[in-house]
DNA sequence: TCAGTCAAACCGTGCT
DNA sequence: AGCACGGTTTGACTGA
């Protein structure tokens, strides 16, 4: 129905039936119109201000109130009174009282039987079209509220699950930072315990640097120096292992002392620009495997041997050496 | 029967 | 107290 809806349809028709009984309720006897004598509903609205509450009279005035919640008998005549009923048909709420046994009855069953849609009419006084609908609405509302309640429900799963998971990524990263420091201490100790080859090992270098030519480029930037050596290892090994100590070129933690000692010809040496090796994985490398292996200022970190690291040359007042032609 | 909608009834709030 | 106003509730209807 359009905007200025006046509700009547099948619905005026039991108002002006029931504005008939009103009219004729002065007579106790017609109680049985609206609620049936052997129901318990007539009990179960005492006082109500409702259709049912008509029946409820002490079978004179209708107990001195109204019929409809929004018409006050005793402010209105019977003048009054007859116009109310000559009005196009307003939409009236269900009492309160009624509403409570709809809805004890909704909780047995949501579902409306035909006989039950009829008895529950006959109890409250209502049209059993009435009925229907508002079991369809109380439906609908519950359906409703349902999707509410399971919303909040998921949401609070959710909720807790975030944070479940917020909670296992902080450990993780703490598991991941602790994996790194052992690994930085198990290095320290490897590298103690091959000093004395070392040692050796650098001494050989020098007896052969008579032809080699200082360079110092690298003095502004040792870890550069440092990357490209380890990158000299895994080019010229097929085996990668940046911290296989069990190389025979491995000396103090650094694969460096022979590589550094590599002929000037030879086109590896300067690959610092190498395409191949990105910034990031450069970074990421220096991040994650030099500065274990050579950044011994690192707090916590014990101190190097003064002749231990040293011997890669990276120091920055050392320079680093080359083959020359 | 259900989803969507309308509109009357109701309720709380702020203003005069 | 009375009024206006906005938001909510609820009875009723329509079309699928």
């Amino acid at each position: 129905m359009e905007g200025g809806r006046v509700y009547g349809g099948s619905n005026i028709s039991s108002i002006l039936l029931q504005n008939q009984r009103i009219s004729s309720s002065s007579s106790v006897d017609n109680n049985n119109l609206l609620i049936s004598s052997s129901s318990s509903s007539a009990a179960a609205f005492p006082g109500s201000r409702s259709m049912v509450n008509f029946s409820d009279a002490n079978g004179i005035n209708f107990s001195g109130k109204s019929f409809f919640r929004s018409f006050d008998y005793e402010e209105n005549g019977d003048e009054d009174f007859d116009e109310y009923f000559r009005q196009p048909e307003k939409k009236r709420r269900l009492t309160v009282d009624q509403v409570e046994f709809l809805e004890r009855s909704f909780e047995v069953e949501n579902k409306l039987e035909p006989e039950r849609k009829v008895q529950l009419a006959k109890d409250l006084g209502l049209q059993p079209r009435q009925v229907a609908i508002w079991f369809q609405n109380r439906r609908a509302r519950w359906k409703t509220k349902s999707l509410e309640k399971d919303y909040d429900s998921l949401k609070v799963s959710y909720d807790t699950l975030k944070i479940n998971y917020e909670s296992l990524l902080k450990e993780t990263e703490k598991l991941k930072t602790e994996v790194l420091t052992l690994t930085n201490q198990h290095f320290l100790n490897e590298k103690e315990m091959d000093n004395s080859e070392s040692l050796h090992l650098i001494e050989q270098c020098h007896t052969r640097t008579q032809n080699f030519i200082p360079i110092e480029v690298f003095r502004e930037r040792p870890l550069d120096v440092v990357s490209v050596v380890c990158k000299q290892e895994s080019f010229n090994s097929s085996n990668s292992d940046v911290v296989d100590t069990d190389s025979p070129r491995y000396i103090n933690g650094l694969h460096s002392a022979a590589l550094l000692m590599e002929p000037a010809n030879s086109s590896h040496v300067f690959e610092v620009d190498q395409p191949d090796l990105s910034q990031d994985e450069d970074e990421n490398f220096s991040k994650n495997m030099l500065p274990a292996m050579y950044n011994f200022s690192n707090p916590g970190e014990p101190n190097p041997p003064a002749n231990s690291c040293n011997y890669g040359f990276l120091a920055e007042d050392q320079p680093v050496w080359f083959w020359s032609h």
